[in-house]
DNA sequence: CGTGTGATTGACGCCTGTCAACGTCTGTGG
DNA sequence: CCACAGACGTTGACAGGCGTCAATCACACG
């Protein structure tokens, strides 16, 4: 499940990727990189639980993960994603409270672990870290809310039209068209906020109505202008 | 609408009340002071619009502003309220985007316009405050995400109990334990994400089950606990 | 006193959640 | 190699919550 010896190649993050890391000076990074710890998570595996008191933060160096909340007799809703370069559970150590969501891989992961108060020192001395966290803060802020109006107020197909196309923002199509992450029909599910079977039934309608393939968890997305009429697409 | 010449008493916001500026030092205080415009406004004026671009953000002084994004048809969803002390429109200026929601006042108000940079110096220079800053908004997204999961799972009716004990919080009630804040049922169903006639329906039924006592806008708060069962809290 | 906004009530129907049964696939153990 | 269990996907039946439409009432205001 986990290996402690593991010593991923953080470079990119540091470096290549548009992270928040990017604002640190090299004396910065070189302390980052001293003081984290990297294991590898296997699917399925929790990364922290919801209502847990955490000391550090995670940045996902492979690997995808879910950020959930579990709501009514255990039904996860998901939150959010995170891949490669995104940092996760910062917001308790912040905020200092018990974790607000719990997070669990969905691909298999290697996260490194840094510590609260590497996270601390750095927002309270470094102006320009701490505006880009900030900012990443606001952001999310942002599409929480969006995503409560729309969740307030447009139907389960529209909803469900608007999560198909949001996946493909975050992780892409491959050359054949086939959305680059593999979820079960409960995950979709429990993102979109409706039943399991809401989730097939609507599937089947949009392959039927040409515009998407399914293929197993593989989704092809044929008709993207379709589906973006029928998310009724403001944002 | 506006007086121009409004100078209120912002002592209070500065030294006495839990607010963001107590992190100030009084040099700053002093800046932030010299920098505010300060104006009134009347109920249903719109302090600023979704999708405008803002140079500044808000302190309340006085009154209740309601934060809410416009969706489809130009339903409104009802994301927050600001009463004195808050601040309101920091988002877009620390993220650098357009507002992504509008804010308008329910009850008159006195506003404090403060400029865009002298946030972002703030910011930039005092760590506590930042780091002050940072907690709110990372609170605020705890709360947005929670209540995704409750409008994705809860039923009308819970979401209905569960927003009069959030707005008992918020505004308090008074000896008559009547909830100190006037709604509309349309501004009710728009916080709850349902329709005017679900929320009057409901408010009947609670008020007929000895839950609440309803006179015109006023509603009185008789059975918290009976409540809370019914909002299924767990939060 | 007419007008307009908000509140209320009733009728109606559809979307969607729930329950149940069944099919499919994979991995495990005998 | 087969049987079996378990997880996941699919389909159908069904009911009820809730949104929509329409009519009426209440109240404030010019």
């Amino acid at each position: 499940m986990k290996n402690r010896d593991l010593i991923p190649f953080c470079d990119s993050c540091f470096n290549d990727l548009d992270t928040i890391f990017k604002h640190l000076t090299p004396e910065e990074k070189a302390k980052v990189d001293k003081d984290k710890v990297c294991n590898s998570y296997k699917r399925g595996n929790i990364v922290y639980h919801e209502g847990s008191r955490t000391n550090g933060f995670y940045c996902v160096n492979a690997g995808v993960v879910k950020i959930l909340k579990t709501g009514i007799d255990g039904r996860e809703q998901i939150i959010a994603f995170a891949k490669k370069g995104d940092i996760i559970g910062f917001r308790s150590i912040l905020s200092n409270e018990l974790a607000c969501s719990s997070a669990k891989v969905i691909n298999d992961a290697v996260l490194c672990f840094i510590p609260g108060e590497t996270l601390i020192d750095l927002v309270k001395t470094n102006g320009n870290f701490s505006m880009a966290l900030m900012q990443q803060t606001c952001k999310e802020l942002g599409e929480a809310n969006s995503f409560i109006t729309d969740i307030a107020q447009k139907t389960v197909r529209e909803r469900l039209a608007e999560v198909l196309l949001h996946l493909k923002d975050i992780f892409d199509l491959d050359d054949d068209l086939v959305l680059q992450i593999l979820l079960t029909r409960e995950e979709l599910a429990n993102i979109v906020g409706t039943a399991t079977e809401s989730v097939i039934r609507l599937l089947s309608e949009f392959k039927h109505d040409k515009l998407i393939d399914l293929n197993g968890r593989k989704i092809k997305i044929l008709n993207v202008k379709q589906l973006e009429k029928i998310s009724n697409a403001f944002n």
